[in-house]
DNA sequence: GACAGATATATCACTCTGATATATTATAAT
DNA sequence: ATTATAATATATCAGAGTGATATATCTGTC
């Protein structure tokens, strides 16, 4: 079986919920998937236009007095490859964290750069908590009712629980360099 | 100021800490950096020739019998250009969980197939969680004595508290979606 | 009516991955 | 002793994806 590109199932599954523009695939990725995923136009465009060529997708002229605007549909096919997708086991999960590779090489700045870093990881780890306990209300809200957004509020739990442990993890480590200088 | 390619300062920051082949660093990346950062010999081998055609490493030759063996060191220049790097803010810590993607377009498949992937995340977090449990031991042991490894030891407890948050996680998402079917 | 910011599509140089090729040495199995 | 397998070691390349940039329109506001 081919190897799927990441970007392609991406912009299936996306297009599994509902009818979107390029640009609002590039929204989604930026909010609804920013804590675990992301893409840029660059792959998001040609991806499209491959998606089409191989009848996963669909476009259609969505433009509005002089505003272009196309808008993409999954197709019977397209669905059909995202399920595919879905069944085989996950091949990588990754972390890519600046903050933890400089403070590995931390000995040769030292620990008030160390600290520094870590504040720094912390007050953006705190505002993004904070949105996502906001998300997580509303989404139980709406859960409760239906559960469409289910498995949307099982990433947004992932995220409160792994966000709330880096904090936790920010005032011990904030400790342990602070006990030596 | 130039914008710092990150494998550069990667293979500095490993540098500095002793000197390596490019074989050893590939090496380090799959063990010490693996649960924050990777890198592969695509991108390794032509980043040392940069960095000695640069001035920031020298090698050596290495080779011993027939083994051919290259050896890399860090320059004075070096080293000044990995602390410039380590002085600047992180640019972007980035998680790319396809485990949360595949979770996230969940809907498509089916709760049972949800909790395969979750079963899969739980056993791989479990096994790695015991190796760092392990390799944190033995680095609290060195650093009690002298402290080099007191910033390794950080990164480890940074493994070790989200990958317990992750292992919560994976039972509470489980119970949800047991829950319904 | 001027300006900023959001909407919308598209391309490109460059970085990095994942796979592969090549060759030697060490270890284990038969 | 021989064979097979794994580890050591360097290197390259097609293809995937990023980040920046270009272009143009629409919307809100001062």
């Amino acid at each position: 079986m081919a190897v799927e590109k990441k970007i392609d199932c991406v912009i299936l599954g996306l297009l599994s919920h509902e009818d979107l523009t390029g640009y609002e695939i590039k929204k989604r990725m930026d909010t609804s998937l920013k804590y675990f995923w992301g893409a840029s136009y660059g792959s998001i465009y040609p991806a499209l236009s491959d998606l089409v060529k191989r009848g996963l997708a669909i476009k259609r002229d969505g433009s509005e007095n002089n505003r272009s605007k196309i808008i993409y549909s999954i197709t019977y096919e397209g669905r059909s490859y995202l399920k595919d997708w879905l069944k085989l086991p996950v091949e990588r999960d990754e972390l890519r964290y600046e903050t933890l590779l400089k403070l590995f090489f931390g000995n040769e700045a030292g620990p008030l750069q160390a600290i520094t870093h870590i504040d720094a990881f912390e007050e953006k780890i705190e505002n993004e908590l904070k949105y996502l306990i906001g998300a997580a209300d509303v989404l139980r809200k709406i859960t409760s009712q239906d559960d469409t957004h289910k498995y949307y509020l099982l990433t947004v739990e992932f995220g409160i629980k792994t966000y709330s442990a880096y904090l936790e993890w920010c005032r011990e480590a904030k400790n342990m360099l602070n006990e030596e200088n």
